[in-house]
DNA sequence: CCGCATCCCTTGGGATACTG
DNA sequence: CAGTATCCCAAGGGATGCGG
């Protein structure tokens, strides 16, 4: 345990590792990133914007998401039916954690590059 | 683009999408906040602190990431082998920002989880 | 003890077509 | 337009046994 925190759980008996299966999915990342980019989205441009997700997924996810609290879906009943993303007070909160990380990632992509290369690996 | 990162790419074309898929991946986060507690941890004992993974995972995570530059690995030729793995400077800068990120859904999970049930899912 | 090799299996996820 | 339903496939991953 770290404090309180016992990762030496399977993930039904450690919330942390529960809400993190959700919070850092590779494709729950992106639609957040791009929710708090432009603040609100439609499906479809956002399936645009998170570069290869399938119809499926995206879905799903953003189904996820909002249980989870980090979205809200508003549904607005014209013909055709138009839905916007946006994030929650909660979700924007992530949000700005998710974008710390991504800066980070950002500037130290190229010190994993030239490991990998030394590395052999790719 | 946010500043001066495309996420709007593939993996291949997006070097912070292709980092984020190593060291976001769930048994990596878990490995490397075991890391960042033990300071230097042997491949048994690792398998057992992260709970439910296999063998073959361990060792294929154990191995990209030392590619990538988060951890090292230390061979010692005795018979059996011993083998210790430690975070290098730089996956200690990682795990900083790891244990800021679970801490924080560790505070939020119970708001995740209520979230959740409201929602009716689960 | 470390971890690779094998086998097998599940399931996540892609593509497409279709409906409210 | 927003998603669901279907079908299908590839691949990630579990369990196990062996070898260095």
């Amino acid at each position: 345990m770290f404090g309180h925190i016992d990762y030496r759980n399977p993930p039904e008996l450690c919330p942390v590792r529960d809400v993190m299966s959700v919070a850092s999915d590779q494709w729950s990342i992106l639609i957040l990133l791009w929710l708090g980019y432009f603040s609100v989205l439609r499906f479809n441009k956002l399936k645009k914007y998170v570069y290869g997700i399938s119809n499926k997924v995206l879905s799903q996810r953003l189904k996820v998401l909002e249980a989870d609290g980090y979205i809200e879906r508003k549904a607005y009943p014209e013909v055709p039916i138009r839905v916007e993303y946006n994030l929650t007070e909660f979700g924007r909160l992530y949000v700005d954690k998710l974008l710390d990380l991504a800066e980070w990632m950002h500037d130290n992509s190229p010190k994993v590059m030239a490991n990998r290369k030394r590395y052999g690996l790719e």
